[in-house]
DNA sequence: ACCAGATGAGACATCAATGTCTCATTCGAT
DNA sequence: ATCGAATGAGACATTGATGTCTCATCTGGT
């Protein structure tokens, strides 16, 4: 019994599984279940054993994504140093999962929002914790609310993985643009 | 023949049915046609009568946004005056589409961008070179291409669409707080 | 009042995706 | 080499939405 994994004989990998679920449903959300199996070099039916259903596949990549978002966030150690500082580490650190993100954030406008989700509830208070850090040192601006620039910030992640992935922007530019646009607006400011 | 559109004879308002599918889709996107049919207070037979099928449904949503975009831009006399004020003009004037336009922009999304269609192509321009002519005005920031700008801009109506849906932003706050963080940032600047 | 045309309701066939199941094959541990 | 477990491929039933069709009813113009 030395491949015991979580109980279970090993077999596919299931991160694995969820990582090429994830890059095909980010680009294709409409993506048939067969196709997802065939993106992750599986069978329909070895998928269907995994995950339940596409419910249950989703509900996965739910929490994929909040644990890896979490992750990014603990690594930009969002609490400390300067608050633009930590913004603009957190976009570093979230790039990766950027299309992921931008996917479950459409898909769970799609179900209308009955259930807030735990993990995105406290994904959501540490990046409006974060502004409202900056706030209270003077850094930001008081009259954009936290709550507001939490949705900032997840749109303009969005719409830049979408950008890159769509080639209007190039990959290397991402974290930039977005950073500069949230932090600095479009404006040309005095200062630098 | 008093009563002749378009060459067709009245019956339902075509542009009345397609406000309530828009109302109803920006809100649930994947409403049924029965579901589209019910809001419209039609039957689905007279659905499909009028709209061959979702496909043509989505098409003639998406003429009506861009129609209404276009108009706003009109409105919104984004080649006059200095960039930024032409810039609040336009969110204020495209705040009515907000919703329609996120759904499409979402569903556009859904669907392989294969075609990029024309008349969006249009309107991407026009608002490029609103950014564009700002940044040779010197009001904008030139390290930011214009058509990340313009990406941005589409994707903080959305946010912004969709936070006021969701009541995590006041109605009153949508123009306000898209045109400032747009133009202004998140940061704290020294003028104002 | 009459009539052509449009509507609404529902029956119906179709279609695509889903979920379940079986079975031969393959893989890994021993 | 052998055995048990997991896989892949495919058959199959189910489900939900779609699109078509019919027909009774309604409406507006004459």
């Amino acid at each position: 019994m030395s491949h015991l994994v979580y109980g279970r004989l090993m077999s596919v990998d299931r991160t694995q599984v969820l990582r090429a679920a994830a890059a095909l449903l980010s680009r294709r959300a409409t993506a048939t279940m067969d196709e997802v199996a065939r993106a992750a070099g599986i069978g329909r039916a070895t998928l269907h054993r995994q995950f339940a259903g596409r419910d249950a596949l989703v509900r996965a990549l739910e929490e994929l994504g909040i644990q890896e978002l979490e992750a990014a966030h603990d690594r930009a150690r969002t609490d400390e140093g300067p608050a633009d500082e930590a913004v603009r580490r957190l976009v570093a650190e979230v790039e990766p999962v950027a299309p992921l993100l931008s996917f479950l954030v459409t898909e769970n406008q799609l179900f209308e929002g009955d259930q807030q989700n735990e993990g995105w509830a406290r994904l959501d208070a540490r990046v409006s914790d974060l502004f409202r850090r900056g706030q209270e040192e003077g850094t930001f601006r008081i009259d954009l609310t936290p709550a507001w620039l939490t949705e900032a910030l997840y749109g303009l992640i969005g719409s830049g993985a979408w950008a890159v992935q769509d080639g209007r922007v190039a990959a290397k530019d991402f974290q930039y643009m977005i950073a500069e646009l949230l932090l600095g607006g479009a404006r040309r400011s005095v200062e630098k």
